[in-house]
DNA sequence: CGTGAAACGTGATCGACATCACCCGTTGGT
DNA sequence: ACCAACGGGTGATGTCGATCACGTTTCACG
């Protein structure tokens, strides 16, 4: 029997499949029929391993509930965030399509229900359903759309705190509009934030108490209210 | 009556298509008389410009001979050069899928022949043959892949001198292997490396002198012989 | 063959940021 | 209740690379 917990996300996500709000989902009732034929679905706690950068790719995750962080790591042990999916998405998609191994580590870091379909089953559906295929296509352009505005930024911020404003800025588009400017849950560390910009533990943190003197941010413990959003428009050329 | 010049390049395109050297056109033959049915081949010389960033998606290119430039610009004008496609890439398909602006600027910097798709000619191809559609989700991986690549080393990076030599080492897998180091072809400025690797002109020149003294590369005109690929390899951690 | 523009080479300077080092406060585990 | 581990804050220091400034070379083209 699963806990409240569990079924209150198994609810929530049943709920969006049958309203077709993730992208992926809304798709004919025979092409969703045959995926929930051949899907396992995965309740993981935060801090587990979906899969590890170098693995051979065992199939595509559809995260239907929480988040998770994808990261790459250098030979030297440095390490970037490339990408938080949220739900809705697909991961390891291009790995499983061409059959070269995980170009990233996939690790929750919110509890997440996950949708894994074994790599030969997606291939078939694939085949199958031009629709399957279609909406594949559109997935995969989003991730190529999404991964050159990463480039972008990396490429053509001059400071880093030009960066790290970018990437606040980013976030608020996922944010609440209150009356003391946007409120978003930063979930990450200092460390992790670093680790998305390309920077360190110590540089965010400095940047993050001038911005804090700037008054364009406000911290009140796990929330981050943006007060300064224009000002902070201002410093950002990309 | 086209010159010799462009005879010959189409020639060889012809021939590459038959022979299905081409990742995008080695399709069924039904498949692949409806391109040939709704495509429209274009000569460009160097220097033309096939689209701009911001534009809204015409359509498909197909490059079939030729190499051709994709850049993005920061509101500062600082310009950053995401990729060089050389023959067989598609270029402007997410965004032609999606509906999306292009997100880059494409330029041939060497003379180029090119097939252009309609967006609705394309679309309607993608619906009609699964096939079509598989091909382009693997060609959309493709791209991904690479993008996630391009993030790594520019995020991962620790000094500027090893994303140079990570540059020219990847150049050398398309270089000729010779007695006196492995040749490649630059047929881009220091300016232009400069932008690939989002660094200035004066520090491209530097750093290539220094990689001159350590005997690691040789220039001879727009040849750069590589003599010293392990060594590089070793200043690389990425 | 000359001439102007584009590309390349190089020195001087300076600021942003990585690195190291240490401290504090919180948290969670036994 | 304690203390190790973690996350966050901050100073001192050194260095890499951007920037400016100018000279030199190469090349296209009339």
């Amino acid at each position: 029997m699963p806990s409240p917990y569990n079924l209150k996300i198994e609810e929530h996500c049943t709920e969006c499949t049958l309203r077709g709000i993730r992208p992926f989902c809304n798709m004919a009732p025979e092409v969703l029929a045959e995926m929930e034929r051949v899907k396992f679905t995965g309740i993981y706690p935060k801090g587990s391993v979906l899969f590890v950068e170098g693995e051979q790719p065992r199939g595509i995750f559809i995260l239907c509930n929480g988040r998770v962080k994808l990261t790459t790591t250098s030979s030297e042990g440095r390490t970037l965030i490339v990408r938080i999916a949220g739900p809705g998405e697909v991961i390891g998609l291009s790995g499983t399509i061409l059959g070269n191994p995980y170009e990233v580590s996939a690790e929750t870091i919110e509890p997440s229900q996950v949708n894994f379909i074994r790599r030969d089953d997606f291939l078939r559906l694939l085949s199958a359903h031009t629709e399957a295929c279609l909406h594949t296509a559109q997935q995969l352009s989003e991730k190529y759309e999404a991964a050159q505005r990463e480039i972008r930024s990396l490429g053509l911020a001059q400071t880093t705190s030009e960066k790290l404003a970018k990437l606040i800025l980013d976030w608020c588009d996922h944010g609440e509009v209150t009356a003391n400017g946007t409120r978003i849950q930063v979930l990450l560390t200092h460390e992790e934030i670093a680790q998305m910009i390309g920077t360190t533990r110590e540089t965010v943190t400095r940047l993050l108490s001038e911005f804090k003197r700037k008054k364009l941010i406000q911290v009140k413990g796990s929330n981050l209210f943006v007060t300064g959003r224009e000002e902070m428009r201002g410093m950002v050329s990309i």
